[in-house]
This record gives C-alpha cells, structure tokens and sequence, in this order.
DNA sequence: ACAACCGGGACCTCCCGTTTTT
DNA sequence: AAAAACGGGAGGTCCCGGTTGT
C-alpha cells in the first residue's frame, strides 16, 4: 500500500481536489477502525463503514478496493523510504534507516500512532488480514532493497542490499509482534532499540 | 547399528509404527509435490493426492490438516533450531547459526533441495499458500528467539534476541524471493552469503 | 381474488419467484418425510432427499441448513402467534390462544395435519432431532411471551406473561407426547382439551 | 436423573457404604462444576475432573455414565415429586407442587442454590447438554403426571394430570430461562411468582 | 441489465467398523 | 487384548459460472 494522497513522494502541495479526496480517504480509515474496535472486524459491515463516514457504499469501494485494505493500506512505509533516500550518503544505510524512522515516527500525532498500533493487532489477529500482509511484507523488502541499492549505487538485485532490506523488515516485523502481544505502547522506541542492536552487529 | 532413518530428533530409536508413519507422509507429499508441478496447485484434488499416494482421502487428512499443509509442511524449521542450540556456545548467534544451516543444507539429498526449491516457489506464487505462509513466519521468529535467549542466558522475551531472530528470518526471506524469481538453484548459498553481510555488520 | 397459496404473513400477493421458492420448500420437505417414513431418518442421505425433489445438494442446503431442520422447520408457530396477535382484546390470553389454535388448525388440509403428527413422532424417537427440539421450545415460549405481553400491554419480560407462555407450551408438549406414544390421531382435540383445563383453572 | 444416595424417597437411612458413595458422587459433581466455571465445559476433560476429585478416571465413569451427566444429574427433581405426594390430599395439586417446592428449596444450602444456577447456566448455553435436557423435561412431566394422577385417584394417563403437570413443567422451564439471562439469583422465588399466576388462573 | 437463484464440485470434519501393530 | 491407523461415507461450507426472473 502507498501513500497517495496528501503529499507526493518529494512533499510537492496537491490541489483542493486532491487534499478533499485524501480528507475522505483517511475519514473513512478513521471511522472503519473505530468500528472494528468497537464491534470486531468481522462483524462490521462495509454498509455500517460507509454510513459512520457519511458516503455511500460504492463510494467506500473507489477509496478502498475491499474491506481488508482499510485496514492494511499504510501510508508510513512510502513516507519512511523516501525519508531513507534523503538521508546524508554518508551515512551507513542502518543509520540512515534509523533517521528516517525518526523522522518519520516525529511527525505523527498521538491519534496516528494508536490507530497504527490498532492497526498491527488488527493484522495480526484476524487471519484474513494475516494472510494479506505478507504481500506488504514482500513489497517493503523490495521497496527498501531498492532504495537501498540506490543508495550504494550497487545495482538493483544487488545481495547486500537485499540482505539489509530483509534485516531490517525482519526487524520491525518482530518488534511489531512484540508491541502488539505485550500491549506495550510505543513501537517506535522498541523498534528502534532494536534496530540499535542490528546496527551494532547483533549480539 | 540400527537402521538409519527412523530415528526422532532425540536421535531414538522408533518402532515399526512409527516408520510407516514417517514413510506415508513423506509419500503425501513428495507425491502430491509432483501433481503440483505437473497440474498446478489449484487444478490438483486432494483426492487425486490420495490416490497417486494410495492412501484415502480421510488418511491425506490425517496427516496434512489441509491441502495447504501439504506444501507449508517444513521439516528443515526445527532442524535448524535444534542444530542452531547444538553449536558450541563460544560462537556469537549469528555465526552458530551460519554453522546449523551449514550442517542442515549438508545433509540434504539433492532431492530434498530440489522439493524446498518448489515449495517455496509454490508459496510465492500462490495467494493462498503465501497467504498462510506468515504464520510461518511468525513461528519461525519466535523458536528462534527463545533458542537464541537460551544461547545468551537471557529472559526469553529479551529485545536483542528478538531482533536477532526478526533479522536473521527477514534475511532468509529474502533470500528465499531472490532465488525463487531468479530460478537460481542454490538457496543454501545465497543464503549463507547473505547472512554473511549480517555477520560483518550489513553494509 | 388472488392465487391462495402465495401470500406472505401480511396477505401481499408475492412474484413468481417467491411462489417457486415455496413451492420448492414444501417440495423437498414432503418427500424428506417420504423418505424418512420409508427408510428412517438416519438411513436417509442428504442426497437422496435431494434427488427425490429433483435439486442439487447445494439447493437442499440453501433452503434448510442442517438435514435436522427439515423435520424441526415449522410453519405453524408463527402462523399460531400471528393468530393469537389478531384475537379480539377482550378474550383473556387463555382464552385467545385456543382460538388461534382452533383457527390455524382448521385451515390445515388432511395431508398437512398426517405430516404435522409424523414430525411430531420423528422428533420424539430421533435424539438428534430431540436435541434440538429444546431449543425450539425456548423459541416458542419467548415468541408467546412476547405476543402475550403485547396483548397485555405489560412489558415485554412480564412475569405473568412468561408464566403464561410456559405453561401453554408445556401443556402442548405434554399433549404432543401424549398423542405421539398413543398412536392417537387428533393433536389438536388432545391439545384443546389439555388448554380447557389450563382455562378452567386446572385441577 | 434420580437422586440415588443420601435418602431413599421415603427418606430411611442409608448404611455407611452408601453414604460414603453419596459423598464421592457429590463430590466430583462439586469439583467438576468449580472447573467448568474457571475453564469452561468443553476446554475440561474428564481426566482433570478425576484428578481435582481425587478419583481414578474409571471411578469417576462408575459414578457418572459420561461428561455430560454430571451437569445433567439433578437430585432435585425426584426430592419435589416425593414431597409434593406427601402433601394433604386436601390441597389442590397447584397448591402441593408450590408447597413441595418451597419445602425442597428451604432445605438447600446456599452453595447448593448457587451449583443449582451454575448448573442451569451450563446447559442453557452448552449445545450439547442443551441437546439432552429435553429428555429430563419429559421424563419430569411424566413423573410429576403420574404423581399427580395418584393424588387425584385418576388413571395413569388422565389428561388432566398430565396437562396440569406440563403447564408446571413449562412454567419452571421459562422461570428457568428468565433467571439463568438476567442474572437473578433466586430461582425459587420467580418460580413460585410464576406458578402463583397458574393457580390464580393465568391472566 | 441486474440481481437472485441454481448446479456442481472441492474442501474438510466426523463417525463407525475393520485391520494392523504392539 | 488394547491401542492405533485406516477406509469409506455422510454432513456441511464455500465458491464459481451459468441461468432465469424482474
């Protein structure tokens, strides 16, 4: 899932048009997660989403092509790897990854943060979602593999960048497990302690 | 001596039961691998598994809880875990656990490398296999903290061996896309070579 | 005048869909107890029910969801309470469901009252079908209560309400008993006479 | 269920063997309801009850033909019928089954109401005890008919008895019912109240 | 055209009676 | 002889593609 509506990926200003269509997109992330809280995932309805954000039916399927993806559509991890590519070249990928995160992280509000860790325990607890992530999961490999690679100017396919993308995402995998059974609060504190331990070479 | 395969993991001897017991499923799924390649996943019936393997449907069930089963089945997972807490305990996680895939890989038939091979090209290619795969994964990343807390004395939630695990899993990860798009043959060495990047701190 | 047959509770004329529907309903429920007359219930198979009304399975399961429920599946009830709801204000309770019953049960042909009783005796001498009964029962009672303490203008968990309908619906469980082991023929004779003694105060 | 230890129905003494098998039985009917409460009915196996009550799983089959039973198993029932055959022949049945169940009642301690409402609660909302509660509800109409056809010199099957012992039965099935959903503690109470509304003539 | 309905088939669970292993 | 594994078959759910009623 890419972000895609209130900025484009180098923070150019969008249109009324543009900023209208991204407020209702996230209304409607807003008030379908309120409503997965409240009566559980699989007991909402797509109808009960479109009347708590006051559009229509088939207007819920244009912004979100199933229900799922209300859920799984996640605007950080376009904004974290562009973050990444902005980063200093002189900083080893790991420290430019952990900046970004930073960055990125910083410019959340309170209400953003815990609706990305509803979020997570969503995902993790209704196996539809599960299922689904693993393509996210894969996508973001890629993604920072690239970015990566870039980075480096190592070629795209190249082995240690894909080593690094996978360290990493395996990383936040397992701090986002973690977080989400302990109900602790803050991912981006356990996420990046544990990224401090890949920086430093494991153990 | 007694005879070399039927042995668990705690090196027992087992008794004829428990032989044919192995003997069939390895027979399910080495059978139902071949009808996979041949037709396809979808395409091929868990009846037409039962057959070519000569057992009932109810039997397929008995030893696989779903077709799916068939093909998430990893006999590898513990063995590498088992190996990994083998290693001697002077080696750093990141290096015993090089040394377990090393003795793991070794012992495989090329058969049995081949049939990973497919198995893992199954489940990227298939929605519904991928679909599961995470909690796989999931696992994986757990067993492998909790053996690498037991390595380093720590509390079985500790952060640096969760992110050890999440690291080394993502790595393999990977590791295991590249080889499956690019048709490579050597999962073991990409995979080493890719963990080797970790050992040295990623880039 | 209209066709008879199709109309629904309210007495609306109904499309030519709806009147398939029903017709196919009462279809594969006259030859499930066809069959279930000759064979047994248990020594009948979904299937052959199925192919007697001339469906697929597939239908069978959309128009009964358990094969239990084409014995338990009753049109009476609600037919009973509606009857009871449309009494004139002035009867007691006691007085309006015997009316109802009298109402409901002249309207049923011969053929619908021999299926009635043969229900009756298969639920009894089935345990799988008595099992379920009970919580028919509980239906029954709850939906009586309901209508009594509308008549009553109490609310709807009136104690006397309750009473009331408990006691109507034991007595016509005790009266169903009565007339299944006795091989007898008129439920609802055996039914009204067991309801006068309710009226007249019991013993 | 019959009450088979601690009295006979005449209420003679027992010898010790038998009081020493009424402790056992009651016994293991006490641990099983307290491990039904803490984990539920199905996630219990016969073997932790046998073990919490210090039994042999074999003993506790000797006492208890399966699982079920020990929640079905009600001492109850026959203690009311025999003390409702006691009652004056001068009082009306109405008026000895609310004396019988008062007397009954007012012999129970508290923590036996308490396992009495436990016991209802379980199988209100257990498929499977539900299933086989209405085998009790007619057995219990047929021995409360039968005793009260003696008291009215009536023959065996007199329609009477029977439509009189149906309606208490029913009016004690939806008491039941009432009690077990709001939570109420006293069973006997809202059951006179009910069966206070019979003998005065319904509503 | 649009939705509801239907047939077919795959997946999976449960149970029972039989065979095999211990 | 007890326990485990097996075969067979019925019940039930789900999904897809084709058909029919509105």
């Amino acid at each position: 899932m890419q972000a895609r509506f209130p900025l484009d990926a180098e923070g150019a200003c969008l249109g009324l048009r543009e900023r209208k269509k991204a407020r209702t997109h996230a209304e409607i992330q807003r008030r379908a997660l309120a409503l997965f809280r409240q009566r559980g995932y699989e007991a909402t309805t797509v109808q009960q989403i479109a009347d708590a954000a006051e559009v229509s039916q088939s207007t819920f399927f244009r912004y979100f092509p199933s229900k799922a993806d209300v859920v799984l559509w996640d605007e950080l991890d376009p904004l974290i790897v562009s973050a990444f590519a902005r980063q200093p070249a002189s900083l080893r990928p790991i420290q430019a990854i952990r900046a970004a995160l930073h960055e990125t992280f910083a410019q959340l509000s309170a209400e953003q943060r815990e609706d990305q860790m509803q979020r997570t325990r969503l995902v993790l607890s209704v196996p539809e979602l599960r299922a689904r992530m693993l393509d996210e999961v894969v996508q973001s490999i890629g993604l920072l593999a690239k970015a990566t690679a870039q980075r480096t100017r190592a070629s795209a396919d190249d082995i240690s960048a894909r080593a690094f993308a996978g360290a990493v995402v395996g990383v936040a995998m397992s701090a986002a497990f973690t977080v989400a059974e302990s109900q602790e609060v803050d991912l981006a504190a356990v996420l990046d302690d544990a990224l401090s331990h890949l920086e430093a070479g494991l153990i």
